[in-house]
DNA sequence: CTGTTAGCGCTTTCAT
DNA sequence: ATGAAAGCGCTAACAG
């Protein structure tokens, strides 16, 4: 049980005093090279780790986080992110982080460059990025790096940035999971539908390019590439599934298994429930309200869960630890991909109360 | 961005000083009930939520807390929950935890009872359990609550006593989410055989006798309670397993599917490899070194995972708020069941990495 | 019984 | 450039 270390150690170990410790450990200058060498000497020495709680608690100035996310309504995906994003702000409470949201419209590209371009005029300390369009979060990216302003990506990541870190699942890992999922579940001779959600105005979102890259790797590898069929639906209309579906299942009777690699298979649940097709299983991913729903009716047989309330939670306490200690980390981290199904559903749900949240 | 409130703000608002506030605040007693009234009512109007790494630091005495749990080689189960014990000693630093493990052997009776016969004599303050054996845990219990000393299970729970709370896995889920997979990932007239391990000198776990009960009531609801056989193994002696096992797959060519409901899933994969079984899959429970990598070379199919990192880390999470703010918490805690196949297998190992821990 | 005060580890201001 | 000192929210000893 060695005593922990503490700044005034450091200091009689240098041979100077606190106040000079702290000046090196936070770059705050006005310090002698002999002095910082000293110091910086010790800590080679010695493991030095700060209490986060207590460097809060005497901070003069407020740090701002920015968060940039997509709006929501309630029990969808961002809305878990969101709480992730508010618990750690509730644990670093000491730090009284100011953190305030700035939604866009996932759907609507010109609402994401307003939103975006309101982000510099807030003069953030760090900014947590939810991107959803390309180009604009390259243009964001851009004009963050230029003021020196830290930014996270959650749930996806765009290339050709430099974020300090990012939190998101591997999407093309998440379309071979399903792809192995959906192959594990259904005989050997089956056939596969894949229904892509058909878009207003933009191409697909490079997430679900990538899983289904993944998919179509999955399949590849095992001999079942031509079993696949793709099928478009519509989220925004779903009367018009009746129509872009039509009688896809029954001039396919092979077909056994049925992929959505957006969050929305909901919607196809719904169409197999008004339509009784039966025996065709369907994994999806994401836990948003409707999916769990659909779970729970046994329309959907699995759904890959990408941990949001951890990666909102993650995202700020890696900004955090950053903005106070100038802290790097890895840039990408791969967040897990939970398999639920109707039997280990209710404790996902459940169990997100407990998880987090270091404050009662 | 409304200011938290704090104690000296209680203290205005009750009419009382910072002193008699926390004297409340923690029970010591000395406060007329006229002040006590007073600082209660304020408590009704306001949400204060002491800072616990603050309240760490201006404590005085120390909390001793004693981990009892069984003994562990590298990899295994036990040693992810020793982890996560040891993670929360980190995080809550500031309030100088002292946690001594008493460690003992899980197949051994007396060293159980001998291990936990110490524990008194150490006079902790509060006490983590890891259960094995029924008789000696509520001999433990009942002596514990003599003294008044409060306990957390982890991994499972005894009925018939009182613990402050647990963490734990549903083990009838656990058994039950088996079931499911094992008919999910088999044709739908395949036969599947239980293996169990052979215990030397007692009767199988509690844990597994539950689990057992879970997977048959999964086969009993659909209709498969008959295609179900059970055959011995060895642990201790996997030699011995060419005899227990014997041709029991020549025998039984239907039989498609295996499920061990220990973790030790991995001498069953092992025997599989050598004798060439082949088109049988197999699902276990834990995800032990060994596990992981017959999950990687592709012998198990699935194995359950019960996040014991996470169940160390908030048994003494609780415990610590219970200590220091009389905090109850819900009897019982279940644990997510992760799914875990080949394809996600290193996102749950790697991840255990960044998941935890408040300090850098 | 109660208010005041010292002190925990850390940051920051203020003299030097 | 540097050390001393004050102060953050909280607890506990102490003096009344």
């Amino acid at each position: 049980m060695e005593q922990k270390i503490r700044i005034k150690d450091i200091a009689r170990l240098a041979g100077v005093s606190a106040g000079t410790v702290d000046r090196v450990l936070h770059n705050r200058g006005n310090v002698s090279p002999a002095a910082r060498r000293a110091v910086e000497a010790v800590f080679e020495q010695v493991d030095y780790r700060p209490n986060i709680h207590l460097s809060g608690i005497s901070l003069r100035r407020r740090y701002k986080i920015v968060a940039a996310i997509p709006e929501f309504s309630q029990g969808e995906y961002w809305e878990c992110i969101r709480r992730g994003i508010g618990r750690a702000v509730e644990v670093y409470e000491s730090l009284r982080i100011d953190c305030r949201f700035v939604f866009y419209d996932q759907f609507d590209l010109y609402s994401c460059r307003e939103a975006f371009g309101r982000i510099a005029a807030l003069s953030p300390d760090g900014v947590i990025i939810g991107p959803t369009f390309r180009d604009e979060t390259v243009g964001l990216a851009a004009r963050l790096d230029e003021l020196g302003i830290p930014y996270v990506y959650v749930d996806s990541v765009i290339d050709g940035t430099s974020p300090l870190t990012a939190f998101a699942a591997d999407p093309h890992t998440c379309g071979y999971l399903t792809g192995k999922l959906i192959d594990s579940i259904t005989p050997p001779d089956a056939e596969f539908v894949l229904f892509q959600a058909v878009r207003v105005g933009r191409a697909s979102a490079n997430t679900t390019i990538l899983r289904k890259q993944g998919l179509m790797d999955y399949l590849t590898e095992h001999g079942l590439a031509n079993n696949l069929h793709r099928v478009p639906f519509s989220v925004m209309h779903p009367e018009r599934n009746d129509e872009l579906i039509g009688d896809f299942f029954e001039r396919h009777p092979c077909v056994k298994g049925a992929v959505v690699l957006s969050s929305r298979s909901s919607v196809i649940a719904a169409y197999m429930d008004k339509h009784r097709i039966e025996g065709v299983k369907l994994v999806g991913v994401d836990l948003t309200e409707n999916n769990c729903r659909e779970i729970r009716r046994g329309y959907i047989d699995f759904v890959l869960g990408q941990r949001p309330e951890q990666q909102g939670y993650l995202a700020v306490k890696a900004m955090i630890h950053h903005l106070l200690y100038g802290d790097s980390a890895k840039a990408c981290n791969v967040m897990p991909l939970d398999i639920v199904t109707r039997e280990n559903l209710d404790l996902y749900s459940e169990f997100s109360e407990v998880a987090y949240s270091d404050a009662k």
